[in-house]
DNA sequence: AAAAAAG
């Protein structure tokens, strides 16, 4: 089933009949990063600045050269044959490369995108926005437009990106095939879960039915033998899930015409999931000739970032300079700790103190060891906090997860488990009780862990502060390259144990 | 080191 209903190339797959929202926008103008519509309707929309949107298509095929989008505020014209490179110094956020003559149009307005009444019931009622991110305008129409190409699509932290691919899953999937239609795959089963959440509130006047395949709770957990075939039009989960269903013919690939990476550069890293994710791409593309790949995430490092290039075949790309990823809103800071103990008493003193009363506060450590031992020197001391890692049950996973979405906890310590994608928007602070480093490295930042970390505060602009606690010179070589990585200036605390240090960094960050 | 998987 082709999606035959439209091709009249410039506008999206109209689910409905077409609106008389007409012809695509003008194609000469700029965007500006900024413009993402919050959830909470007493924050402020940036209407004011008259921003039309528009991507300007370049042929990459024979030649393969990269030319970059629109500076974001500048007034300057867009990048001509010249093209800057995209090392440029005055780059803007987001680097758009399509692929092909597909001319796209930044959508201003959701109706721009010929989305279902169904679907924009969801948007509006459900989820309560109001436009479209910057992302979200640029990506939709690539993401729904004929001929359905793949996409790479990067875009900053707590940006709307999930938004991005629940809309293509529900408005390319038909509702009255009983079949598995939308796929997209998640690192965790958290996530996996979260990303469910979303999709069945957007989608909830649509009649499209979605399964969530992550491992079940003892309770109700019934053996992949014993389950019955997949119906559900959209499928959410983790990778051993979702290759054990397929491996047990419970999953079939053969309708399957949109399948997503959500944290993507991790799902195809060395060091991530690639083994799997790639498994599964092969086992749709056996019974499935064309089938549409996005890959999403707000990181993608250099080797990543050439391999995914390379799954993709003939894709449009999106991508932001390292430079530019970290979210201004946010404050880091570091504080030097002269001991392993003294970052548990910063932590007691001043984080459980001032903290609680700015929002809720995610610690991220570096093992399920380190995450019980903090724990447990912290309840000791008649502190409320909680603890989530790999190793708990999934019950517990789950209790720990809906008491800190409910607000019933405060403090939750994590493992990397949660460092990327969680969305709370109530934390507005992040610990790093120990910066993330390489794998089999000592001294090597994890760059794109230490930005997913951060990116859990701060969700949607709002503000937010983080706080990595340093007590050795390792440590301090380790922040002083992530500095230097994102080219950003972290402000060191001092003393460590003062509490007006804190304060005034808490007050900078606009949290108190 | 973490994550995913009843391998």
């Amino acid at each position: 089933m082709a999606d035959s209903t439209n091709d009249t190339a410039t506008t999206p797959t109209p689910t409905v009949p077409a609106s008389e929202a007409g012809p695509a926008a003008p194609k000469e103008t700029k965007f500006s990063w900024g413009d993402v519509v919050d959830e909470s309707p007493n924050e402020e929309t940036k209407e004011a600045e008259a921003e039309e949107l528009n991507i300007k298509s370049l042929t990459i095929d024979e030649s393969k050269k990269k030319i970059n989008d629109f500076a974001d505020d500048s007034e300057e014209p867009a990048a001509d044959g010249s093209g800057r490179r995209l090392d440029d110094a005055e780059d803007s956020s987001i680097t758009a490369v399509t692929s092909g003559d597909t001319p796209y149009s930044s959508a201003k307005t959701f109706e721009d995108l010929n989305l279902s009444a169904e679907l924009l019931k969801g948007i509006y009622v459900e989820m309560k926005f109001q436009k479209p991110s910057k992302i979200q305008a640029i990506s939709l129409p690539m993401i729904l437009t004929p001929p359905h190409k793949d996409l790479i699509a990067q875009a900053h932290n707590g940006s709307g990106k999930t938004t991005c691919f629940v809309l293509g899953m529900l408005s390319r999937v038909d509702p009255t095939i009983r079949a598995p239609q939308a796929l997209c795959v998640c690192p965790t089963r958290e996530l996996a879960i979260q990303n469910m959440a979303v999709l069945q509130k957007m989608g909830k006047y649509t009649g499209i039915l979605a399964e969530c395949a992550v491992p079940m709770d003892t309770s109700n957990h019934v053996p992949v033998s014993k389950r019955p075939p997949v119906t559900a039009q959209v499928v959410i989960g983790t990778p051993g899930t979702i290759k054990n269903w397929m491996l047990y013919k419970k999953l079939g690939a053969s309708h399957i015409k949109i399948l997503v990476f959500d944290e993507a550069d991790h799902m195809l890293a060395e060091d991530g999931f690639k083994d799997d994710s790639l498994r599964i791409i092969k086992d749709i593309e056996k019974v499935n000739s064309r089938c549409q790949v996005l890959l999403f995430s707000a990181t993608f490092n250099d080797t990543v970032r050439n391999f995914v290039t390379r799954v993709t075949k003939d894709g449009n790309q999106l991508f932001v300079k390292k430079e530019e990823l970290s979210l201004e809103a946010l404050k880091q800071f570091k504080v030097h700790c002269p001991d392993e103990l003294a970052k548990v008493n910063v932590i007691k003193g001043r984080i459980l103190e001032l903290g609680e009363s700015v929002g809720q506060t995610i610690i991220f450590v570096h093992s399920r060891h380190s995450a019980a031992a903090l724990h447990k020197a912290l309840v000791e001391l008649g502190y409320e906090v909680t603890t989530i890692q790999g190793a708990l049950r999934q019950e517990d996973r789950n209790k720990i997860i809906q008491e800190f979405q409910a607000g019933l906890t405060q403090v939750l310590i994590s493992t990397d488990l949660l460092a990327r994608g969680f969305d709370q928007q109530q934390v507005n602070l992040v610990i790093n009780y120990t910066l993330p480093v390489k794998y089999n490295t000592r001294s090597e930042p994890d760059y794109e862990v230490y930005l997913h970390r951060i990116g859990r505060a701060g969700r949607f602009g709002r503000k937010g502060a983080v706080f990595n606690l340093i007590c050795d010179n390792r440590e301090h070589e380790i922040m002083a390259k992530i500095e230097q990585h994102f080219a950003v200036q972290v402000k060191e605390v001092t003393p460590w144990d003062s509490e007006e240090a804190f304060k005034d960094a808490l007050k900078e960050a606009g949290l108190l």
